[in-house]
DNA sequence: AATAATCTGTTACAATGTAACGACAAAGCT
DNA sequence: AGCTTTGTCGTTACATTGTAACAGATTATT
């Protein structure tokens, strides 16, 4: 398996931004990443390398060197990387079941079935381990 | 006005999630909104303290003395707390058109009809500043 | 070959996440 | 009325993230 799809550490907005790009177009340079998210952020090209270095550092992608520039491939899967950000905005802002969410989801074609497969599958795992937390008062 | 409804910061998770509990529960005491975020974060008293009183310094919060302990207040809306939240989670993970978001919205109990209003009202605001740089491309 | 444009590694500083610690005040004991 | 416990406050601290400049190495251009 080459994306890991669990024990992910929580992703920070940037760094779910760059995960995006490069989950839509697979192994990007900095400069490509750049050159897409600059349309968003307006960051320096060394912001940009930057963050995706500390991503690399930290396994969330992995650095390699081609022809002398580096490409940077995503090390999680898009479900994995999404799961947090869901279950925050399931819980926090839209106060839904996440039911209701995951079908949203089914409308979308930001998923594909696998991956909506896997996703909720990541969501049911952590609600579980959440019940008895909750669970006093 | 009380409330602001223009021009916040970016609310960090942290501070949204602060922010969440004073919106439901109006004025708390550091306690209070520590003895409830604890539930979700493992957080420290001290760090409950110190992301509020950050949070009031930046005038997200007033704090305001009441015999001896300080309570903190909202100084932004829920709607304007909540939509750059809303708008990154519609364009980058869910990658839907907004009006599906806010007509989750409208089925979910999480804001009264005015509160929605004035979500769609921020919302709108800033797609228009956004077409033109989405534009080219 | 000289110059221009990139890319890489290094360094930096501000904001945020996370928390300990000592001072002080309120509450409870003796 | 003292003394101890407990909780709040202000201060300080350190790691991570956001944001970026800069200098040296490499590649492309003239």
């Amino acid at each position: 398996m080459k994306t890991k799809t669990k024990n992910i550490p929580d992703l920070s907005r940037a760094e779910y931004d760059v995960l995006n790009i490069l989950w839509r177009k697979g192994r990007q340079s900095v400069r490509e990443v750049h050159d897409e998210i600059a349309r968003v952020y307006s960051w320096a090209y060394s912001t940009t390398k930057t963050t995706m270095d500390r991503m690399a550092q930290k396994g969330l992608l992995k650095r390699e060197n081609f022809h002398g520039v580096f490409l940077y491939v995503p090390q999680v899967s898009k479900p994995a990387g999404m799961a947090k950000w869901v279950r925050f905005f399931a819980d926090r802002v839209l106060q839904m079941e996440m039911g209701a969410v995951l079908a949203m989801f089914a409308r979308s074609n930001s998923l594909t079935p696998k991956e909506l497969a896997e996703l909720e599958n990541l969501l049911e795992l952590e609600a579980d381990s959440r019940v008895k937390n909750n669970k006093k008062k």
